[in-house]
DNA sequence: ATTATTTACGCAAACGATTGCGTAAAATGG
DNA sequence: CCATTTTACGCAATCGTTTGCGTAAATAAT
């Protein structure tokens, strides 16, 4: 019953009479068209429900009008924020989101860019899981001729499109806070040591100290991937060696990972100890002790980034002006 | 300097002076063509890199190689969870899998199945956010020949590919749990109260009480949507009215609006309380109090769910078998 | 040695749209 | 009333593959 195929351009030629090139340009109002048999043609196409085939007009406009995005992991709060943010600027603008996830594995990362190229998607979103300098080159060697937009971490130089937030101003306030609040010895937990997110918010967290007139301790500062096991080894020498009265946690998973060891530890301490940490995760607020929360714009995030891509993506012959957005973040659960 | 266009079969054929059938046959290694061509033909394509246009395939061969996956909300762990099982087994039969979210709202749920069809996508994974016969009516007149996959909220009808954890069991068993724990009162914030899901809890829960000669007190069950307000009322409402002695709720986000309602109740009831919840969320573990938690097999029902799909992707023509698979999930978090 | 079969390849028509160009008829100008 | 422009449409190539069919040469069968 519903085997009928769909319809398609020739169909409607046939069924009015009509050479398909004319039904081709009547269906886009083309000014070449009698105004008539536009009208004829239009009504007729949308009484036989006609949908224009996405696949062949990909292939002779040599676009596909989707855009991917490259993300580690989906359930991460923050990256699921920043996905709906894309999703509601390119959905407004005909445009569809692909998601990809990493894992944080930069094989996978390779892989998935060399396939987005490969689909011919029309532009791309990407937080880089592996450093900027590699990066560059796997794009440049995957002959990557598509606009790409970086988000969250970013390379350094300022050949390219950059949305991020202040890293810089929100480790400083956090910490800041944390010295209000009579810390003194703030271990700061961060993420890969080569990231740009890693270097700015280290770089706030020891602003904030020497504003404090407090000296930066190397040996609070401790690196680590995006994995529990590192960041609980961590914490658990730094808890040995120097019993820190806080934890300034960089990312969305090592505030967790931190939390997690921090409550594992004898009643006193767990309960003395004093958290803050990158998270835009919605139960943040329901932990206790409490867990407080740096929280990025990510939506908004999302939103300037697929709107950045969008524009580089229409214009596309015109001389390129790179953006470089930074946006401030907030701190919660502060009581 | 890379703005060399991908390289195409005909580029190939002039350079190999053959032509450009037996180029793409010499690719795919049909018997039709010499050894000897094929191999100066493969060593060649692989010397320029050559990538077949993924566009032009799919307009010929009129498939795409990629499953669309609906859900309502990617950043829920449990559905983050399910999109990592089909990532996983798609991927492996170089299928691609796009996800779309509904954000709960039918009416993008609609939008969203009409574009997948649109853009002709080999097949659907789909938890419909609205009631069954609904879903089977629009999939109908969108002329949907695609093959479905339903998982988690599921039609009742037996003419569908199915997978769901066996949401009986579970909830007979959670709640099970609570009365071990001494609790009468029981409370049971249910999902809709249309789709599959709420209506197995349910069964569940009321099995178990009548199992324990506990009668079923219609004023102890409370449906809503996934809002949080929504959830709130009723839980305020029961507090005031009956005083449940334990809650079970029937979802990811029910069990939160839950757990949070109840940490804001006075302090003697927030802690008295005993809350049971369907969750896949990681963190679960951390609350204090407890919430425990049943962990549905998420990641096995995505695999699961994709390789049927994939099944009926490839054998089309053959007649169909549904299929209907239950899965376990395990009760945690019960100290 | 003649016919039948296989092997190895090329031609050209698809797939479903878009678009430059050509051209009758109609409208306008002088 | 003839020349010129405009209007409104059709033809056919194109995007990059795939594939049915045709066919010359090579091989096998009789």
């Amino acid at each position: 019953m519903d085997q009928e195929k769909p319809v398609k351009l020739s169909d409607i030629s046939k069924a009015l009479n009509l050479s398909v090139s004319t039904v081709s340009r009547a269906l886009k109002d083309s000014h070449e068209i009698g105004e008539e048999t536009k009208r004829i043609v239009q009504s007729y196409a949308s009484k036989v429900n006609y949908r224009p085939n996405l696949i062949a007009q990909s292939l002779k406009q040599m676009n596909t009008r989707y855009i991917a995005i490259i993300v580690p992991e989906i359930s991460n709060s923050f990256f699921a924020e920043i996905v709906n943010g894309v999703e509601f600027v390119a959905n407004k603008h005909g445009y569809h989101v692909v998601i990809y996830q990493t894992h944080d594995s930069t094989e996978r990362e390779i892989n998935i860019i060399r396939d987005i190229i490969h689909r011919k998607a029309d532009g791309l979103l990407l937080s880089p899981s592996t450093n900027q300098t590699e990066v560059n080159e796997v794009m440049k060697s995957l002959g990557a001729k598509l606009p790409v937009v970086y988000f969250d971490r970013v390379p350094s130089d300022n050949y390219c499109h950059k949305v991020v937030c202040d890293n810089y101003q929100a480790a400083f306030e956090a910490t800041s806070w944390l010295i209000q609040q009579g810390k003194r010895r703030i271990a700061h937990m961060a993420g890969p040591s080569g990231i740009s997110i890693s270097i700015e918010r280290l770089a706030g967290y020891s602003a904030a100290l020497l504003h404090a007139g407090i000296s930066v301790d190397p040996n609070l500062i401790r690196y680590s991937n995006f994995l529990a096991q590192e960041a609980w080894d961590n914490l658990r020498d730094l808890e040995e060696k120097y019993q820190p009265d806080a934890y300034f946690a960089s990312s969305d998973r090592l505030s967790f990972y931190c939390y997690e060891a921090v409550q594992r530890l004898p009643e006193p301490r767990a309960l003395a100890v004093k958290i803050v940490g990158f998270t835009n995760a919605p139960f943040a607020h329901l932990l206790r002790p409490k867990l407080s929360a740096i929280v990025q714009p990510a939506f908004d995030m999302g939103k300037i980034s697929a709107e950045m891509l969008l524009n580089t993506i229409t214009k596309k012959n015109k001389d390129i002006e790179y953006g470089f957005i930074k946006l401030p973040a907030v701190l919660k659960n502060t009581e």
